[in-house]
DNA sequence: TATTGTTATACTCTATAACTATA
DNA sequence: TATAGTTATAGAGTATAACAATA
């Protein structure tokens, strides 16, 4: 029998290692050439695909009104386009343009370069045992459940 | 010899899978009751000690004449206090109140809760090879070096 | 009658430029 | 002359309430 106490002080740790020595996520978010908000619309629509404008409202926490200057702004970056359900037409439905899959791959190479950056200084040992443990862990974290509002339509 | 691609890259999807199932870091900050960058500044003076002004606009990358009403704020709501560095009567200094080192444990816990409710379903086994590869990537990764401005005060 | 998304609006947060006080 | 911090101000981001269109 674990003790889920001393488990969830480890996992607490780790996460503020993590931001502290590793990725800060406001430094992230930052290199994004959008304001914050609309970096995690995109972040949230890489994750999850086409999306109506309430499901990513609900999901991220935005208020509706605040989601059309946010939508308007990345379409006129060309990042998202924009179109109408065909069944049910009050609903719009936004989707990543290739220009922001390209832009994701950019990043995830930037994030990488500063990683290696940030880890060449370890031993070889260091760094056996640290892909190991990341991978074990990544493994196990990656079976928790994802809490999300799946809905085509949100209510409040 | 290790290959520093391939551990960034895990590097990356831990980071990633973290944020996506665990804990993002927008849900943890707006939990604080101040807008983002003062919670920012908590966090900052909880890490780093009693601190400038210039320091900490210069650290976390706030322009310096934001600082005035955000530490204003944080002032009103007893969570640090500012007096004058006797030694240079320019420079004001400010550290953290009882107050706000309570409510920094008090967070602590109610993210410890959050993160014991996530792992409660993992089974027996999973959760000992999560504790264990936790506490190594954790030991690890605290060898990385913390970039960081020291400065007393700060040019540009 | 309920839901999707928008408009109108006020409030909060933030950055740039110009300033005062101290060194 | 340079630095610490502030004031003034305009712009950006956000939320609440009331609305139009569709179901």
């Amino acid at each position: 029998m674990n003790d889920l106490n001393i488990i969830s002080e480890s996992l607490y740790q780790l996460l503020i290692t993590i931001n502290r020595q590793v990725l800060n996520p406001h430094e992230m978010m930052k290199t994004f050439p959008v304001p914050p908000s609309h970096a995690r619309v995109l972040f949230y629509l890489h994750h999850s695909g086409v999306s109506s404008i309430s499901e990513i409202a609900t999901n991220l926490g935005i208020s509706k009104p605040n989601m059309t200057p946010i939508i308007d702004n990345l379409l006129k970056r060309d990042l998202v386009v924009r179109y109408t359900d065909t069944s049910d037409r009050r609903i719009l439905r936004i989707k990543l343009t290739d220009k922001a899959y390209e832009l994701f791959a950019q990043k995830k190479e930037l994030i990488k370069e500063m990683l290696i950056n940030k880890i060449s200084n370890l031993s070889d040992e260091d760094l056996t045992e640290l892909d190991d443990s990341i991978v074990k862990t990544a493994k196990i974290i990656s079976k928790l459940k994802e809490e999300k509002d799946t809905k085509k339509g949100v209510s409040k």
